[in-house]
DNA sequence: CCTTGTTTTGATAACGTTATCAATTCGACT
DNA sequence: AGTCGAATTGATAACGTTATCAAAACAAGG
């Protein structure tokens, strides 16, 4: 019944007499409407699909962080995972989620290389939906949400360099990410504000893993045993950087200075507890569903979101016992 | 039409040659069946609801152990998060799902004393489609998917046994956790076999995270100075105990011994390495999700699966150097 | 060529909701 | 009371698919 629709969607053009009458039949008979059908019928979802990847996948933080957001605002997350970024699987995927008529797309896969085949194909074109990217290089057509990562370097090295170290290296992220060479563009703008040297052989990529961190320590003390401070990518190679010191008899923060990024939950207890630039993960997931559905109202409503008056992500330097 | 229907149903009924007149079309027009629609025609969505926790969350490799199989099994999830066990938030998280017509769920909230009021209170009474529990204690007419925490309490204090400890403390997990609780039996089953001591002082419990391991160590070691090895019952209260142990100027393992339980990304780098048990988390969600579909299709083909063929779930000691 | 049985095709209804519009009721004012 | 406009209610169609059944086409055998 027509009615019953109204009722359950707070039409105010219901008597309160028969509005009573209803709700009273519903919860007598247990009535649950079908959300399928209503789907169906309204042609909405309130559904927003999330792409992550097979590895690593999303984090934690970021996801908890997306989900609150999309729940406060009435929207539900349709997860997706991608173990590769041929053109082929990501078409396929992304039309799917449009088969089940989601809203819009949050594209939580950070910008690396692999992604440049695909986003040239012209694959985006065939996407009718808003999407937002998550930790992607500004380009042209494309909604980024993402700390400013040159930011982040420039703060870390700026860190050591305040506390008196003269020689700063980096371990840095793969360099095919974008955020990885963001922060190496930061470590090097901040030693070169300092006057101080950024040679080449003061960086070692790592994988962002704790064991690439460790050979990335032995391989920058081998080649430039003068080190005095290292700026590290992420926590998780900290940890390993830290690690390949303890083996070498070094001691930290003494020897050698070690600042790392994320605080992650574990790197408070790290020996010594890591020091590190503090991004929240979680804010970040929010941010990006607060743009995300913001564009999909926008297009519901035919108005125009310019997404300009979004809160910036903060970062901060957590000053723990690796780098005073 | 119908015919199409046949056709991208792969319904074998249909000439070849209007079975490619028919794909032409398709492929000409860029026609994509609308999901909602057929979902809501067929009354099958090929989707599991999983039931989460706000903090902490699933862990990735569950989650991703999770997606996997299910997309292997042609299913897709549905994540649900609950921020607290009330009997109404449950009911109505249960009841949201069963309205999507999701066809099974998945409760990946372990089990803990807040369970215990919903269990009571005849919720699942109301759950009408399949449902397992993942790491939930053995109860009537639930289906519980997880590891033999006993078994894993009593390999770990087994391998610090073995390697000559007389002393064998436990760093627990909330005892509200069965899980915790489980493994507290083993470490006990352990020590009672070998004719060691294992009183109530050695006992310390923690809330999982590392800043509790670290309190617990101090605890333990301020009240039995004697203590010559700690089976903490997750790597990171472990990674907690270890940053103590060198506050206290102890040497591990020479002086303590210290063994983990998750072999966590980040143990390996621990200093020293850490010692552990290995517990599959990514095949665990494989199975549960393999238990949870097998309900389903039985349920749908009217026949009865026992179930009792599922794999179990293997568990290991990683030797590392934080006990040899 | 006709009959019979089988395969293929198409027409119609159904799923449970919302949109639309017509019908009815209600209230206020002349 | 009669009139008008507004608020409320109900009937009908629509969404895009699949299920069901009837019709048509086809194949084989006499």
């Amino acid at each position: 019944m027509q009615t019953v629709s109204r009722v359950v969607n707070d039409n105010r053009n219901v008597s309160e007499k028969t509005r009573e009458r209803v709700l009273e039949a519903i919860t007598r008979l247990g009535y649950r409407p079908n959300l399928l059908a209503r789907r169906f019928t309204s042609g909405r979802t309130h559904t927003l699909g999330v792409i992550g990847f097979n590895l690593g996948f999303i984090s934690t933080d970021l996801h908890q962080g997306m989900a609150r957001e999309a729940a406060a605002r009435g929207y539900s997350l349709q997860l997706k995972t991608l173990s590769d970024l041929t053109v082929e699987h990501v078409e396929e995927t992304l039309l799917s989620l449009m088969d089940q008529r989601i809203e819009g797309i949050l594209w939580a896969i950070p910008d690396t290389l692999r992604n440049s085949e695909w986003l040239s194909e012209g694959v985006l074109a065939r996407v009718t939906v808003p999407m937002v990217f998550l930790s992607f290089q500004p380009r042209h057509g494309i909604t980024s949400i993402g700390f400013d990562n040159f930011e982040c370097g420039r703060l870390a090295t700026q860190h050591l360099i305040a506390s008196g170290r003269k020689r700063v290296a980096h371990i840095s992220g793969p360099q095919d990410w974008w955020v990885a060479r963001e922060r190496v563009r930061g470590w090097r703008s901040a030693l070169q504000r300092a006057g101080l040297p950024a040679p080449d052989t003061y960086i070692a990529a790592g994988n962002w893993l704790p064991e690439s961190g460790q050979s990335a320590l032995n391989a920058l003390l081998d080649r430039s045993p003068d080190i005095d401070a290292i700026f590290v990518a992420n926590d998780r190679m900290a940890l390993g950087a830290l690690l390949a010191a303890h083996e070498r008899k070094l001691n930290i923060p003494r020897d050698v200075a070690i600042i790392g990024v994320d605080n992650i939950l574990e790197s408070s207890c790290f020996f010594p507890p890591l020091t590190t630039v503090r991004q929240d993960k979680s804010r970040h997931g929010e941010i990006a569903v607060e743009a995300l559905v913001r564009r999909v109202t926008a297009r519901h409503d035919k108005s125009i979101d310019t997404l300009d008056d979004l809160p910036r992500l903060a970062q901060d330097v957590i000053v723990r016992q690796s780098a005073s």
